[in-house]
DNA sequence: GTCAAAACACTACAAATGTAGTGAAATAAA
DNA sequence: TTTATTTCACTACATTTGTAGTGTTTTGAC
């Protein structure tokens, strides 16, 4: 069970589902109508791929309509992303990717405090 | 000139383009041959490519050879691969994705001094 | 000048992705 | 039960990506 290849408009599905599952497709395409404006068919579309691919299961629920919820957890397909992006972008250099997003991000006073403990932390582990 | 959007395998071309430039192709494909085993032409066809969408400008050089060099810089690319990781995966949310890192990644000592202060010197700007 | 080698332009083609449309089947409403 | 609505399975189709092959044109080596 290596975590599924998901592409960029199917993420959006996932994370609906990874918020509230079981859904319906019906409930999906309302819950990403405001963001994404697909037509229900498209939403079908990934969802069905999505199960094709092993990243989503699906359920007749008792009223017999079909439902859908995850078959892979959110970490370890952000872990496998992250693997890829780095690799693809920093070469696997943490250190530079680090870098470049502590550089680009405006974070809290608070957000520092914590990545700082993090990144102590990280390093007697 | 918005960074174009670079495939996985075109990084490759680019990155050793950004490395060392102008190549030709066939210098390019000598370059990369110990990593991946693409022929000749593949190579080729992706440096067309990466004509064609603008990240690479090319050049007949003094021998009639043609040679091909970046159009666009790395810093704005990787920039550009980021900022769509940070979206896709965390939803736009630095900080998560500082944590993931920071704990996925084994870091120096000296390495976690540098990000700290990169990190203090974050808040004041 | 002839011929092999290198370079290049075109073409190829399957898988993945984005984005639906069509038509049948099931269900609810009248 | 006839009809309108919803659900779903299939099909569609253009782009992008990965990965070359073919055939022509140059060019460098005799």
């Amino acid at each position: 069970m290596p975590a599924p290849d998901i592409s960029e408009s199917e993420w959006s599905i996932m994370e609906a589902l990874w918020e509230r599952a079981p859904q319906t497709a019906s409930e999906v395409t309302r819950t990403l109508k405001p963001t994404m404006k697909w037509a229900e068919n498209t939403v079908r579309t990934l969802l069905t791929r999505l199960v094709e691919k092993g990243a989503l299961k699906t359920d007749e629920n008792s009223s017999g309509t079909r439902t859908y919820l995850p078959a892979v957890k959110r970490e370890a397909c952000v872990r496998a992303e992250s693997d890829s992006f780095l690799q693809r972008v920093f070469q696997g250099a943490a250190k530079p990717l680090l870098v470049h997003f502590a550089q680009n991000s405006k974070l809290t006073a608070e957000e520092v405090k914590e990545l700082k403990k993090m990144l102590d932390q990280s390093l007697n582990r």
